[in-house]
DNA sequence: CAGCTCATGTTAGCGGCCCTAACATGGTGA
DNA sequence: TCACCATGTTAGGGCCGCTAACATGAGCTG
């Protein structure tokens, strides 16, 4: 019941009605185009269209817009980490190639979540959601490790999550050093989706398993 | 000529006389207890005892301040890794062990440096000493990268400047990650120090080097 | 040593931000 | 209908970045 108010969007009364979102997408705009310290609580609340005051109500301070942004980063994040996974389908060296260009192209192409989630400063103990949200990304790279050692023989398997930890410090190292379009860092041979797998490539190798067949 | 101010340090009249000094200590301070966006120009000025315009003498701005600290961060830098890897002595693998812990070590040990030039968003080239000092620290991953290479097959030879930059994403993915004494990421099974040396321990592995003699 | 000059300090002040307190509005359920 | 309270408002304190105008004194010049 009650669809009094579903997608209307413009605010048009003395109550916003949607202010949190509102706040949310406003911060994202702002974090993506002046980095995370660019962004201003009274800003995102002006664009919201509301007095400075109002983002209050919502949100304790301005820390905690930070995290939930980080936390729907995380969520976003599982999300596209996920699909690019698809269980492991049709294979496990293609699936973990686009796990791979999926985590950079979500670095990427969402600069905006990517920050907050890893370069705000923001305490991944902040909120239990926060928390949760971050676990469930890592995850997913956790079970790709998993799947690709299930295919080493039982003597020579490393352990899950230390390879997990291997794979998100190769990737957010990449993603952070060279992931990123705008000037400022330093140019390469070649692109950070490239640099990742070739690397990704040399790592397992290293481990013991096939070279993939989905180049 | 002139030592007329050699060492005194205890600002005494209407001029400091080492005011710049004193301002980089209180930034390296306040970015070490309070992180990057913590660290105020104001509050900097008043841990040196001058008013709070007085800095404005000796840097543009609050970001000018940043990359002086961030530049000075990779001059330590630097010469922390050529000390580790001390030109590939007594051999290559040892050397190469000592790089990566003092990569980690650097990183944990001098949180306010690395943040700074890492984590504050200073752009590389914001100032020519910035971007040359940033260039200098990372030829001494080029350059054990080189070493490494050398014992290869000419045949099986990877490109030096792709493998550097593997180490160096490793290296900062881990120490983002993982590298932090304090609260607020990931519980670990193991230390930053072992994860690092394990992921390389593989990706070397990976490019057909041999295992380590100095376990 | 006298006096000039300019690097390096000072105070005053504008505008912006974070956040709180006190007040206003109007949607919602009894 | 109407009272309640979630969600908005204005006002204001304190801090910050930065600039302008002024003050001091170290060191050169003669």
């Amino acid at each position: 019941m009650s669809w009094k108010r579903n997608e209307p969007e413009q605010p048009r009364g003395y109550h916003h009605g949607n202010l949190k979102e509102a706040l949310v997408r406003a911060a994202l705009g702002l974090i993506g185009e002046k980095g995370p310290n660019g962004f201003t609580f009274a800003e995102a609340a002006r664009m919201a269209g509301v007095s400075p005051a109002a983002p209050y109500r919502h949100y304790r301070d301005r820390d905690e817009l930070l995290a939930d942004v980080a936390a729907r980063g995380f969520a976003a994040f599982e999300d596209a980490l996920a699909k690019a996974w698809d269980e492991g389908r049709p294979d496990v060296e293609t699936a973990f190639h686009r796990l791979g260009r999926a985590y950079l192209a979500f670095a990427h192409d969402q600069p905006a979540f990517y920050s907050a989630m890893f370069e705000a400063g923001v305490p991944l103990d902040a909120s239990p959601e926060l928390r949760n949200a971050a676990e469930r990304a890592f995850q997913q790279l956790r079970q790709a490790a998993e799947t690709l050692i299930s295919a080493l023989p039982p003597g020579k398997r490393p352990p899950a999550l230390m390879m997990a930890l291997h794979i998100w410090a190769m990737s957010h190292g990449v993603a952070a050093l060279f992931g990123r379009a705008d000037g400022g860092r330093r140019p390469l041979p070649m692109s950070a989706s490239d640099l990742l797998e070739a690397g990704m490539l040399i790592y397992l190798k290293g481990l013991g398993l096939p070279p993939d067949k989905a180049g």
